[in-house]
DNA sequence: TAGTTGACGACGG
DNA sequence: TCCGTCGCCAACT
């Protein structure tokens, strides 16, 4: 069964806990898609796919919040993380390092 | 069918 | 250390 390629992506962002953060190249990397971009690129369709998907826990390397253009609100981004505890500056996660989740430690224990 | 796009990442200057 | 360029790889037009 061959789902949609971006099925994979929706289903690692699920995994993403509350309160914290992912990057679209460590689960390129876990998913071995080898290209970022297509993380990003199938968050893009998140939305057409239904809302169920927090994509805003969903940062690029440096913690910014670079999807926040593609979403309903500028702000709405932003409003979800903090809402979630999560501190946003300047359109940047503070604590990106500490917030930071690996899609490996979903399997680790 | 072929070309361009795209919410990024890594490397070079 | 910061800015710019090239590469990924599948979907959309």
């Amino acid at each position: 069964m061959k789902e949609h390629y971006f099925q994979m992506v929706y289903d690692v962002v699920r995994l993403i806990p509350p309160g914290r953060v992912c990057t679209y190249g460590l689960i390129a990397d876990f998913l071995g898609l080898g290209s970022a971009r297509m993380v990003g690129w199938a968050l893009n369709k998140s939305f057409s796919y239904g809302t169920d998907i927090p994509a805003h826990r969903v940062v690029n390397r440096k913690g910014e919040l670079s999807g926040r253009n593609h979403f309903p609100g500028s702000e709405m981004m932003q409003q979800l993380l903090e809402n979630e505890g999560i501190v946003v500056t300047t359109d940047k996660v503070r604590d990106f390092d500490k917030l930071l989740w690996k899609p490996h430690e979903s399997q680790n224990t």
